[in-house]
Formats: structure tokens, sequence, C-alpha cells
DNA sequence: GTAGGGTTAG
């Protein structure tokens, strides 16, 4: 017995598995010794020689499967590309016996969080509470972290705000919950509490977290004082802590300081370190230095993978790099890396920057996956940019193709029109957009000052201080016209007189927006960008990470 | 002995 365990440990693939599934079987083994027959479905499901539907299919062999050999199987197809498939599993077992553990309904849990089913880890959580597994501190974390996942941040703080006892798991599942949610305010609040008022030791997964919450802030104060308190503690041992670190500071726009911290790494780096450090100088416009580094971890004995040439190219287009881009594009099949839509994507928009447009077309053209709405849209902004009628045209006809609703893609195509001074088009673009309905939303600009949102439109004369906003923006105008500022007028949707259009461009929201920022702050203070991005594009994004389907 | 919290992306 002894002997086939240790047997089982030195099974390095599948056939070997097999051989001794078959010995099991022969000698009549197989149904005696359970904790063997669990190991063996276990080793299937969950090794890096993972073969789920062999385990499934050894598991249906068993008379009577114990709970042991059903969370194998729930817990095995959690973590696989049909998340959904525990859930069933789940239901099927909790209606069979009183099989389920706590441990069942964490694995069924887990799949709940990957295939964003919300109502299924309800109903998971009202048997819990059912089954009397409603006080394990390990499961109500696991409960929390899924609410946040599937984007339910009230539910989450729900579970949290009534757990009975904490611990620093369960703090660091709300904050990092709360920092993906878009809500990095709160996020810092609790990160916070957790230290100052309950005295806990943040640790490294409490400051990735906190790390996240601050790079979308801008806060490089909270960022630099985290990034102290992890020298102290040498959370800095971890690489997945510098990463952060690196982050954390490319995105509050210190370059300088990530790449210190990247230098100064004391531990190794990892694949993600250099993919981090080469798109922060790619945010940077430093092209240059991203594709030094992009030659250096190479040498390094890291090999590139699909991220590290996304951030090559982003580093070509934000420098206009445009050879050195196509160059790159072009060799990563023959590096074994195969461009997703998101590498097609960055080289349209490098060619189309730089007015290539037919070349932009017949990369979109060449692709073998479906081209999205984006690439046409970036097509479409290139065209509009080189005045190009005829492939504004074309990306938009694809566009409507498509079914694309958003006012941006018909207002683009006005603009060509009206950059012609072919108002007779931009009149026929007009009607078509009353006829599907496409109502123009508005866009808004925002800022934070003192704690305190303000929101503006184009134009906007509704704030208290707006006549001392628009002084402060004549103001920023006149200087700039007499460094040789001129509005480009000729992209404005009506046909008004020049002076209207340059008031339409000069009171923007966004513009607005700033104005307020520099009158009602002191010297020197940076104005940040407060991004409004929702819960959704968030689960969108994680979908898309994972490779799952939407339910 | 089996479980919870986690960094990169047009």
């Amino acid at each position: 017995m002894a002997n086939l365990e240790s047997l089982l440990q030195k099974c390095t693939s599948l056939a070997r598995i097999k051989q001794l599934q078959s010995h099991l079987l022969t000698s009549g083994k197989f149904q005696f010794y359970p904790s063997l027959t669990t190991k063996l479905i276990e080793l299937c499901a969950l090794s890096p020689i993972a073969d789920l539907s062999h385990a499934i299919t050894l598991f249906h062999q068993l008379r009577k499967p114990s709970t042991n050999q059903w969370n194998a199987v729930v817990r095995g197809l959690a973590q696989s590309l049909q998340p959904t498939q525990a859930i069933s599993w789940y239901k099927t077992m909790s209606k069979a016996s009183q099989k389920v553990d706590a441990l069942t309904c964490s694995f069924a849990l887990k799949a709940c969080a990957r295939a964003l089913a919300f109502s299924e880890a309800m109903q998971i959580h009202s048997q819990i509470v059912r089954f009397g597994f409603g006080v394990d501190v390990l499961l109500q974390t696991t409960l929390l972290d899924v609410y946040a996942k599937v984007g339910d941040l009230g539910f989450a703080q729900k579970v949290f705000d009534e757990m009975s006892e904490r611990d620093i798991a369960s703090w660091n599942a709300l904050i990092a919950g709360l920092a993906q949610g878009s809500r990095p305010t709160e996020a810092i609040a609790l990160f916070k509490r957790m230290s100052e008022e309950e005295g806990l030791k943040p640790n490294e997964v409490t400051v990735l977290g906190a790390l996240s919450a601050c790079s979308q802030l801008g806060g490089v104060k909270g960022g630099e004082k985290i990034h102290v308190y992890i020298m102290e503690e040498k959370l800095d041992m971890h690489v997945i802590v510098c990463n952060a670190v690196i982050d954390m500071y490319a995105k509050c726009g210190f370059v300088d300081k990530a790449y210190w911290v990247f230098k100064n790494m004391k531990c190794g780096k990892n694949l993600i370190t250099w993919n981090t450090m080469i798109m922060a100088f790619a945010m940077h416009g430093d092209g240059g230095k991203a594709l030094e580094l992009f030659g250096e971890m190479a040498k390094s004995g890291v090999c590139p993978d699909a991220v590290s040439y996304l951030a090559a190219l982003c580093a070509c287009n934000h420098a206009g790099l445009v050879e050195d881009g196509v160059r790159l594009f072009n060799s990563m099949e023959v590096q074994g890396v195969s461009p997703n839509v998101k590498h097609y994507g960055t080289v349209v928009d490098l060619l189309g920057r730089a007015g290539r447009l037919q070349e932009a077309y017949q990369i979109i053209d060449s692709m073998p996956m479906f081209a999205d709405v984006v690439l046409w849209q970036t097509l479409l902004g290139a065209s509009k940019t080189y005045g190009n009628v005829e492939m504004a045209e074309m990306a938009s006809r694809k566009l409507v193709e498509m079914g694309s609703k958003g006012c941006g893609d018909f207002v683009l195509l006005s603009n060509v029109y009206a950059a012609h001074e072919r108002w007779d088009d931009v009149g026929r673009v007009r009607e078509a957009m009353k006829r599907r309905d496409v109502k123009k939303i508005p866009g808004f600009g925002y800022i934070e000052v003192d704690g305190v949102i303000h929101k503006f439109v184009n134009g906007d004369q509704s704030h208290v201080k707006w006549r001392e906003i628009y002084a402060k923006l004549d103001e920023i105008m006149l200087s700039v016209k007499a460094y040789g500022y001129v509005a480009k007028t000729n992209n404005v949707l009506h046909d008004i007189g020049e002076e209207e259009k340059e008031n339409a461009l000069s009171y923007h929201c966004e513009k607005l927006a700033v104005a307020f920022g520099l009158i009602s702050t002191s010297e020197g203070t940076p104005i940040q960008r407060l991004l409004v991005t929702f819960i959704c594009s968030n689960i969108g994004r994680r979908m898309k990470l994972k490779g799952l389907k939407p339910l």
C-alpha cells in the first residue's frame, strides 16, 4: 500500500497513471483502497499533468464514491475551463446525500467566482448556513471573495461585517475586492482601518491590494508610504510585491522610481516583472528604453510571451517607432507567439497614426480571427485624422454591420465629411443617427477636489463658479495661442460659424474640469484624471484573462 | 493531510 502510494507520486504522465490503474484493477485493489483511488483521482484532476476526463472516468467506476472523491472532481472542475460543470456536480452531490462538506462548498464557490455565477453563489451561501458551516472563517472569506469577484461588493461587505471572527485573509479579500472593483478610495480606507485601528500587520497579500488602489488614484504619496513599509518588513523578498510596486510607480507617473525598484530588486525577476517595466516605459513614451529592456529580457533567460510583445508594440506605438513596430509584429509568429486581437489592434493603430491606412486595412483583412469593433474604430479614427473619406466610409459600414450603436462612430464619420465641408453628407449621417435611434450621449468631465466630485458637460454654466472657470480657461487659451496654438475647428459636428466652433472646443467638459481644478487647488498641486469605470468592465477583463466564456 | 486572500494587457 505504502509502496503503491510512492509509486503514484512518481507518475509523471497520464500513461503511467493508467498503467498503475490497470494494476489496481486487475489485482482487485481498486475498490478496496479508497484512499489510494482518491489520490489517483486527485492526481488526474489537479496535477499539472491533469486529465479531467480521465478523473471523471475513474470516478464513475466507483460504486459508492466518498466525499473526498467527489471533492477531488469538483475541485478539478472548478479550476478547469468549465467551472460551471463544478457547480452542476455540486448540485447533484448536495441532492444525493449529506456528503457535502465545507471543502465541497469552498470548491463550488471558487467555481462560481470563475464563472461569474452570482445566483449560484447565493444558493451555495444559503446551503452553507443550513449545513451549519456558517461560522467557518475560511469559508466566509471564500464567500466574501466570491461576491466581490462576481461584482457584488455590497454582499461582500455584508459578509465581512457579519463575520464574528476575521483574520488577515478576510481583510485582504475585501481590500483586494474593493481595489479590483474600481473602489480604490474605500480599499485604502479599509487598509488604514486594518492597520491603524485593528492593529493587524499587513502582509505581502495586503500590500498588493493597497498598491493597486494607489495606482488607480494616482496617489504616489500613499504608494510611497506602503513602499517604505514593504522595505521595513522585508516584503520585497516576494517578486509579486516588487512587481506591484513597479506598476504603482509607473501608473502614478514616476517611471524613474519604477525603474529604480526594478534595478534594485533583491529577489529574482520573473516574466511579469519584465512585462510590467516594459509597459511602464511604453506608457511614458520611452520606446527606446522599452525595446532595450525587451531585448535584455530574452538575454537574461526569460522568454517573451504575448504580453511582452504587446508591451513592446505599445512602446513603438507611443513613441512613433513605426518600422520597429512592424518588424516586431512580423517576427512574432517565428518566435512562436501568435498575435491576438490586441496585437492586431496595436499595429493597426501604429500604422493608422502614421497615415499608412492602406496597410492598416490590409492587416485587419488578413487577420485569422474576427475583427472586433475596436479595430474598425481605430481605423475610422485614423481615417478621420488623415481625412480619408473612402476608408472612413468603409470602416463605418463595417461598424454599422456589426450593429454599433455608439454615437462616437457616427460622429467620427460625420467629422470626416465636415472636414471636407460636405455638409449634405453630414446631414445624412445625422438622419441615419435619428433613424437608428442613436442618441448622442453627452460626455462628462469629472474632477475630485477635497473629496467632492464635480461633473461638467460641454459648455456647462451650471457650476457655482462657472465664471471663474471660464476666465481661467480664457487665460489659458490666450497663453497657448501666444505659443502658436490654432484651434482645429474642422472636426466640429455642426456647420456653425468659426467663432462658435471655437467655443464648442474651448469649453469642452474635460477642459472645464481641469480649469476648475486649477482654480481650486494651490499652485503645484498635480491635477489627476479621475477615471470613471464600471465594475462590469473589470469583470469583462477578468473573464478575458482567464479565457472563459460568459454563462 | 485535503480549503480562504494575490502583480502585467489595445
